[in-house]
DNA sequence: AGCATCGCAGTTGTCTGACAACTTTGCCTG
DNA sequence: CAGGCAAAGTTGTCAGACAACTGCGATGCT
């Protein structure tokens, strides 16, 4: 374990990939535009056709450039943009609590909110059974103090899946995984010891009451209350998210 | 431009990649588990090395593995889920109105309300300016029959900009990017002539409104207005939207 | 025995050459 | 002039080899 190349590694492929990224930006090309074939970036980059292929196919895993076989490889986004990334990479996927959470809970809350309204409007009994489920195994962690943080995800990705939009669900179980850390302290032993277990399951309740009732301001609300809870219970600031206006001003 | 190819090509390597991401999944592998040799890969899948390392690249690219030469392929993140993408990679980006976009649009509709809320808390001064910049330019395309559906794009991430959340402009950016295609009919001749530009630019207007007079809910609501005409003209039914109730009721 | 060093097997990274599958182009024929 | 067909060009896949690097055991010295 002592990794010699841990941490500066030029891959002769990485370079390759940046390099054909940066030209590709720098020559403004446009969605549809045909790259250079794979034997002119072999001689303009001196490297093989493995590297280069090794290269375009990063590109085309991040959604950049499209290939077809017989034809070229085509720009298919302007660079960066074909996937859509929270942490950047550079960062450490393990450290908890990144700079710029926030952003990120503000994202996971303005996105929430919608979905929790939709779900509300669009749940069948199946999608309530599920939420149950996950809301009973939750309750039965916080009895026994137990880490429910994977039935809380897995609760709101029943939500998610209630709106029976699989682009929604999709991204709330990206947003699921991207947070994972931040679910952590709730079900702590800290967590709890401080209530924050009972106060995020109450809000589930809340939620799962709304969605069952099919009222879609009151599930809204209740998802807001509870990202609120969430996000202080991190030590973040949610004050002036939109939204509360309506949930505020009726209090 | 024939493309025999276009709608299913089961490409090998997109094959193996989706195979190879599903056992993980199934292993239930936690990041820092190795994943067999491209050697065990090769036989598994009967498929040569060229394979096996182009669909780990994929992997690799998409975040959920990491590789380090003379040891091997390690989990890093739970599969399909270190990078967000909209489109699934068998269709044709070329294509417009694709199937789904339905979902699609549903998801910039709830996420691209909130924004425009929290734009108009937030908006500085300078923010207003490159807005009312992208709005001179349309209105400039408007009369000359010309194509604003890049500053149509600018508007709106011009509003995400006024948010002051990195996250939330990036996202605007990629599904500004990912939507650029239904853009392309609104500022189109016939979307010209059909009144679909005018009245499209009459939404940004009043979006702009909101956003300079600050008043969040209205920003909303005309945010969730423009977004309801933008799908009626793609021919979706954007009926049973959430946060339209509070609108529709007021109407 | 303890320890440092060395070497070897295993793995990923890169190179080379070849063929298969497919697309595009343009000529050629009817 | 339309349609078909062949050839060239491009990406996809295969196979083998060597380079670079890691991990671990063997070896030899103190």
């Amino acid at each position: 374990m002592c990794f010699v190349n841990a941490g500066r590694a030029p891959r002769l492929s990485d370079d390759v990939a940046r390099q054909l990224e940066q030209w590709i930006a720098e020559q403004q090309l446009q969605p549809g535009d045909q790259l250079p074939t794979e034997k002119v970036l072999c001689e303009r980059f001196g490297v093989s056709r493995a590297v280069v292929r090794e290269a375009v196919s990063r590109l085309k895993a991040d959604g950049c450039v499209r290939t077809r076989q017989g034809s070229g490889a085509y720009v298919a986004a302007r660079p960066g943009l074909g996937v859509f990334r929270l942490v950047q990479t550079d960062g450490d996927p393990l450290a908890s609590l990144p700079p710029g959470l926030s952003d990120v809970f503000e994202l996971r809350y303005l996105m929430e909110t919608g979905v929790t309204a939709l779900a509300a409007r669009r749940r069948t009994d199946e999608d309530v059974a599920h939420m149950r489920d996950a809301l009973a195994r939750m309750r039965a962690a916080l009895d026994s103090g137990a880490d429910g943080a994977a039935d809380d995800d897995a609760f709101h990705v029943a939500v998610a899946t209630a709106t029976h939009n699989p682009q929604l669900e999709r991204f709330q179980q990206f947003m699921g995984q991207q947070l994972s850390s931040s679910r952590t302290p709730t079900w702590s032993a800290v967590g709890h010891r401080a209530g924050w277990a009972r106060h995020a399951q109450e809000g589930h309740e809340r939620i799962f009451a709304a969605i069952v009732a099919g009222d879609v301001e009151a599930a809204r609300k209740a998802a807001a209350e509870h990202l609120v809870g969430a996000a202080r219970r991190l030590g973040l600031d949610p004050a002036r998210w939109p939204a509360l206006d309506a949930a505020e001003g009726r209090a």
